[in-house]
DNA sequence: GCGTTGTATTGGAGCGCTCCAATGTTCTAT
DNA sequence: ATAGAACATTGGAGCGCTCCAATACAACGC
C-alpha cells in the first residue's frame, strides 16, 4: 500500500479511500491510484482491514456432510442471499462428526465471522451455549431447538407424521422408522413418526430402528428386517441416501418395491427424483431455507440481542413410486368384486 | 489479550507464548494464563495473529459446484492431508460461473491463503497466469493444462478411451458423445472419444452433441437423438450426473436401457452405485486426488519456483448394468445357432 | 564471591490497514 | 478583496497480535 501510495504520489490514506471506493476523492487521483495499484499488482489485505475496521463482513457456514446433497442446496441459498447484501461467505466442513465441528466453530469465532449459519450441525448444548454468546449464530435444517439461538427449520414432526399419514392411508399398519442416529434432526423426525402412528391408532406397532443417514447405514436393518418372521410392509426412512441405501439392499434381498415394501425417504434431494429410484419423500424448501437463514442472522445483526427467532417451514408430500398398498390389502381389494 | 494479561499478572508477550503454546514458560505461569483466558472467554484473533506472523496457515479450495458429489468426494481428501499438516481449509463456491469463480479466487488472494486448490474450476487462462503468480495454486480434477501452475488430475483422455473402448467391444458402432460443454475437463474427454473412436476404426461415426454437466442437461439431447432416423445405440456421457438425467429420460421415451441403448457415465460418484441406477461409469481415485493435491501444495511451498508438477491418476472402468451388446447384434448372435 | 551459563520474562517495534482530526485548497457570496 | 463554507487530502494513532533484543533471575563451578 506504501508503494502504491508512493507510485500515486498521494498518500497512504488516500489510496484506503479509493480502495473503498469513497465518495469524495478526485478522479484524476482516482485514476492514478488505480493505475499504480494495477501496474504493482497490489491487493488489499483482507485480514489488516478486518482488523482495522472491526468488522469482518463474513459469514461462516458450517456444513454437516457436503457429500449430501441436501445441503448443497440450502448453501446454495445462503450465498445468495449474503452476496446480496455485502457478506462473504466461508463454509467449512464438519465431516459428520461432532469433534471436527466444534473446530469448525472454533475457527470461524477465531476469524471473527459477523454470522454462523450451522447446517445440520451435531453441537452439544454446551458448544451451542457457549457459540451464541460469542457471534449471531443461526441452526438451519436442525429439529432441535437450543435455547438461546434462533433457528430456521422445516417441521420435521409434521414431515414425518405427513409421511406416516401417507403410508398409513394406503393401508399399511406394520410401518417401521430408520431412525438417523447421531443426526441433528433425527429426534424429531422419530417424534412424529411415533405421533403419526398414534393418530393413526396404531400405537401398538411403533417400531424404531437405529440407522444413520447414509447409505451405508441402510444396509444392516434392511437385513435384520427381511428374517424376520413377519416383515414389515413399509419403511419410513430417515432420509433420502438411506432411503436409497435400503433399496438397493431390498433389491439384492428381491425384494419388490412397493409391491413387497413400501419405502419413503426425506429431503427430496434430486436423487430421489431420478426415474429409477423415483422415491417417495418429504420435501423441504431448501433454498428458502438457506436465505431465510441469512435474513435471520442480518436482522440479529442489526437488532441485537432480544427473544429467540424461530422460522418454521412447511414440509409437502412427494409421492413417487416407492409406495403403493401393502401386498394382503392389494390382494383383499382384488378379491372383493 | 491485554485484559488477560493483567488478570494474569503477566506481560501479553508471555500470554502470546502460552497462546502458541511455546515450551519455554514456566508451568504455573502457564496454568494461570489459560485460567485467565478461560475465564474472560479470552479467543486469540486469527486476523490479527496472521498479520503478526505474516502467515495464515489457510488453504483456499474453489469447488465447481458443491451440489455435484463428485467433488465433495475430492475435498473430503484435500481436508484429510491440510489437517494432517496443521493447515485449514477454507471452501468456496464457484456456482458453475466464471464470474462467481473469479471472486472467489479475489477472495482468497485478499485473505493472503498460502495455497489454493481449484476442483474443477472454469478460469480463463489469463486469471490462472494471474493467480498462480499471486500464490501457490493446484489445479485438480481439470483436463486443461495452464502453463504454469500444477495440476493433479485423472487422465481424462484415458477415461474416455476406455469407456469407447469399451462399448465398441460389446459391438457398438453409434456411439455418441453427450459433451460437458463449459465443464473444465470436458475438452479431454471429448478428444479422448474421438481419439478412441479412431482406434476401433469408428472415425466417421464420431459424433459429439454439446449438452453440460448437470441432469437437465441431458434432457434435450436425448429427445433430438430419439427423434432421430437412426437413433444411436450407444451414449457416452460426460459425467454422472448428466447420464443419470439422460436415463430419466430414456425411461419417459420407453427406450430399454441397455437393451435398446447402452450408456456410460463419468466419475464413479455414489449415485452411480445406487442399485436402481447401477451406472456403467469412469472411476477416478477421488480421495487420492485430494490428498495429492495438498501434498503438491505443500510442496511448493516448500521448494518454491520451479517446473510446474504434473500428476496424473489413472481411472478405471466400472461395470455395471447400463451397458450390454447392441440389440442388433444381440439379434444376430441369437438367430446365429 | 565472581563470572558464566542457561532459562524465564518483558518492552516495544511493526504487520497493513482504517479512521479521525487537522490541514490545505478551491469556490462562492458579500 | 475576504470571510466562510465546501471539498480534497494528509499525518498519525490504533486495531490485536508476534517477534526480537534486552533484561531479570536462578543455578553452577571455581
Amino acid at each position: 500500500m506504501e508503494d502504491v501510495a508512493t507510485r500515486a504520489k498521494v498518500s497512504r490514506a488516500l489510496v484506503s479511500l479509493v480502495m473503498n471506493d469513497s465518495p469524495q476523492v478526485s478522479d484524476e487521483k482516482r485514476r492514478s491510484v488505480l493505475a499504480a495499484a494495477r501496474e504493482l499488482g497490489y491487493r488489499p489485505n483482507l485480514m489488516a482491514r478486518s482488523l482495522a475496521q472491526k468488522r469482518t463482513h463474513i459469514i461462516g457456514v458450517l456444513v454437516d456432510d457436503l457429500r449430501n446433497p441436501f445441503f448443497g442446496e440450502v448453501v446454495d441459498g445462503i450465498e445468495a442471499e449474503a452476496t446480496e447484501h455485502g457478506f462473504r461467505v466461508l463454509i467449512l466442513n464438519g465431516h459428520r462428526d461432532a469433534r471436527r465441528e466444534h473446530d469448525a466453530v472454533e475457527t470461524f469465532l477465531q476469524l471473527r465471522v459477523e454470522g454462523m449459519a450451522l447446517v445440520g450441525a451435531r453441537l452439544s448444548d454446551d458448544d451451542m451455549a457457549r457459540v451464541g454468546s460469542a457471534a449471531p449464530c443461526v441452526v438451519v435444517a436442525s429439529g432441535t431447538v437450543h435455547p438461546g439461538t434462533d433457528t430456521v427449520a422445516t417441521d420435521d414432526r409434521r414431515g414425518a407424521e405427513l409421511a406416516v399419514e401417507h403410508l398409513a392411508s394406503l393401508g399399511h399398519r406394520r410401518i417401521v422408522h430408520m431412525d438417523g442416529g447421531a443426526n441433528v434432526s433425527a429426534a424429531e423426525r422419530r417424534r412424529g413418526y411415533e405421533s403419526g402412528m398414534r393418530s393413526a391408532g396404531l400405537d401398538d406397532l411403533v417400531d424404531v430402528r437405529p440407522a444413520g443417514d447414509d447409505e451405508a447405514d441402510a444396509l444392516a436393518v434392511i437385513d435384520e428386517l427381511m428374517a424376520e418372521d413377519d416383515p414389515p410392509t413399509a419403511i419410513f426412512a430417515f432420509n433420502d441416501l438411506l432411503a436409497a441405501g435400503a433399496l438397493n439392499r431390498l433389491d439384492d434381498a428381491g425384494v419388490a418395491v412397493p409391491d413387497e415394501m413400501s419405502l419413503v425417504g426425506f429431503d427430496n434431494t434430486f436423487i430421489s427424483a431420478l426415474r429409477h429410484l423415483s422415491l417417495t419423500t418429504v420435501n423441504q424448501p431448501t433454498l428458502s431455507m438457506g436465505r431465510l437463514a441469512v435474513r435471520t442472522l442480518l436482522q440479529r445483526l442489526s437488532d441485537g440481542a432480544g427473544g429467540p427467532i424461530r422460522h418454521t417451514l412447511q414440509p409437502e408430500m412427494v409421492v413417487r413410486s416407492t409406495t403403493g398398498p401393502p401386498r394382503d390389502a392389494a390382494l383383499l381389494s382384488a378379491t372383493q368384486p
